[in-house]
DNA sequence: ATCCCTGCAAAGGGTTTGCAGACGC
DNA sequence: GCGTCTGCAAACCCTTTGCAGGGAT
């Protein structure tokens, strides 16, 4: 079992990528963090990626690339992308948390082989009935979902 | 923001549990792997839990009733559990896995409370209709899912 | 000038592994 | 008796933290 990264997702044009700098920009000010160099590589590099990738990766991609970073504070950074909806963090199953940039792009969920590890996404609006419905039912005021389903991809079959 | 594990789940009567220890142990001699007291100690116990447990909690629990078991014993035995279907992983938001008994129990999903922690389990059969539409737009053979919504309960609201 | 942020390295916490003795089979 | 399982502790890996210097405001 050979676990891969994918390519996949909508590509950001450099209008789209300004306002996400925008949006970033001003969250640092409105909760009082500073507007480091960092912190934009940080981004753009994130907003340069189309996968499902984790701290280390984008750690060791800034590196590749002679941006002077630290592991501290890429985590850091992700934490407040996180913080304030430009990033998404995984918790799939492996030990490790995987990210994906969240601007402008349509909510979705995915779709993980078990036997090549390649993370697919898809839509459904069903999902937001049922996220509603059950709210309702069980008195919770629901703002967010996961959604994955685990299988074979047309490649690992048979 | 005071997490609390929540007591949750029907009961499991003697006669399931008998039925789960013999499903336990022809997988285990299917699969070429000693029965040993450890390993049903391991099963009993969890079975008796009605919660959403970590491999530490299992362990205490387990010394505290002077079981003499170790750590990786608990691991070992949680991983073998979980592959012959009768324990489900869970990889929440926190950093260690949450496992739960999986047999005789209908197929449910989870609602965590962002306030205190608390986790309630629903059922919706509508997300089979999704699960089989994507995976065939997809091309996947899907055979499991994981779907959790997140929200504050009743007592962390306002 | 303040004091938050950074880089570095060490610490932390959950999980895995290596090894010698124990015990299913 | 063979070969796997166990307990123990150390190793491992990802993530967080402590600290001293640096830079945003």
């Amino acid at each position: 079992m050979q676990h891969q990264p994918v390519e996949q997702g909508q590509l950001v044009d450099q209008d789209n990528f300004q306002k996400v700098k925008e949006e970033f920009s001003s969250f640092l000010e409105t909760h009082g963090h500073r507007k480091t160099p960092e912190r934009f590589a940080i981004l753009e590099e994130i907003y340069s990626r189309q996968d499902h990738f984790d701290a280390d990766a984008l750690f060791m991609d800034m590196k590749s690339k002679n941006f002077r970073v630290s592991r501290a504070t890429v985590y850091n950074t992700l934490e407040i992308l996180t913080n304030c909806n430009l990033v998404i963090k995984h918790q799939f199953d492996s030990n490790n948390a995987l990210y994906e940039r969240a601007y402008g792009f349509k909510q979705h969920d995915h779709l993980i082989c078990k036997g090549c590890g390649k993370i697919v996404e898809f839509c459904d609006p069903r999902i937001h009935g049922i996220t509603s419905m059950v709210g309702e039912l069980m008195k919770f005021k629901i703002d967010d979902h996961k959604l994955t389903l685990y299988g074979l991809c047309g490649d690992c079959q048979d």
